[in-house]
DNA sequence: AAATTATGAAACCAAAAGGTATTATTTAAA
DNA sequence: TTTAAATAATACCTTTTGGTTTCATAATTT
C-alpha cells in the first residue's frame, strides 16, 4: 500500500466520469426500467406497474437513473413523464470499448483456432 | 403494484445473465483493476500498491471481478496471478448494445442538426 | 529449521442501498 | 368546492458493501 498518488496510475477522470451511469446500471430493476422505457416514455404509475415494489422504491430507482443522466424527466399537468436518454449510457459504452481490442483479439483467435480445427479435420480425410 | 409477474414485462434472463458483470463495474476501485490488468498480469500485491486501500480490501475487489467473470486467477508457486477476461465483458456490452439503436439515431440527429448550423451560416454568406 | 513473503479468511464496523409505511402537496374531476 | 389521483418526501428498517484489523497457512529464502 502506498499513500502517495501514483502518476502511471489510470486517471481518475477515466474512472469518475462513467461513475452516475455504472452505478444506476448495477442493479437489475434499473435496468428493467430502461428496456421499458425505451418501448415508450411512461409516468412512475406506469413503471410501477411492472414490478412487485412500492411507487416509492420505483421512485427512488428512477432518482438513480435521473443523476447518471440516463433518463429524464418532464412534468404534464400532474404527471412526470419519465424518458429514456440512451446517450447518457455512452460514457458507460465509452468506458467499456476501451477494452473492444482485447476481445476483438481474442475473438479472432478463438476464430483462428475453429478454422484450425476444421483444416485438421481436412487432413485427416 | 401488481402481484403476478406481468408476461409482457422484460425477460428475466435478459436483465440477470449480466448481474455479475455490471456489479463488479459499478465499482470504480474496481474498473481501475481492469484498466491496470489490461495492461499486465498482476499478483494482488502488485494490484495493491496502486490504490490506498489495504491488500484485504483489494483481495474482496478480485473476488466479485472474479465471480463476474472479469477476471481469471491462476497460481505460480506462492503467488497467484489475476488476468483479465475481455470475454467477461461482452454480457454487460451485449446488454447495453440493445440501446445502440438509440443513440445511433440520436448522434444522426445530431449531426443532421449540426449540418442544418452549416448551412444556414453558408446561406448567411 | 527458522525467518520471511504472499496470500486467504474471519470478525467486526460504518455507511450506503433497497425496501416499507406514512404524510404532504399539487392537479384534475364530480 | 369537495373528492380523488398522481406524485414527492420523510422517517424508519434490514441487508449489502467497502473498508479495517487480526490471525492462519503455504511457499521461499537464508
Amino acid at each position: 500500500m502506498i499513500t502517495e498518488t501514483n502518476s502511471n496510475d489510470v486517471s481518475n477522470s477515466q474512472l469518475y466520469e462513467s461513475q452516475g451511469a455504472f452505478r444506476a446500471l448495477s442493479d437489475p430493476t434499473r435496468r428493467g426500467i430502461l428496456m421499458l422505457l425505451s418501448e415508450r416514455d411512461m409516468t412512475i404509475g406506469d413503471v410501477s406497474e411492472h414490478f412487485d415494489i412500492t411507487r416509492a422504491a420505483v421512485k427512488k430507482h428512477l432518482n438513480i437513473l435521473q443523476e447518471g443522466a440516463l433518463i429524464s424527466v418532464r412534468s404534464s399537468g400532474r404527471e412526470r413523464i419519465n424518458k429514456l436518454e440512451p446517450l447518457g449510457l455512452k460514457s458507460a459504452v465509452d468506458w467499456l470499448n476501451y477494452f473492444n481490442h482485447f476481445w476483438d483479439q481474442k475473438l479472432s483467435a478463438l476464430q483462428q483456432a475453429v478454422e484450425n480445427e476444421q483444416n485438421n479435420h481436412k487432413e485427416e480425410e
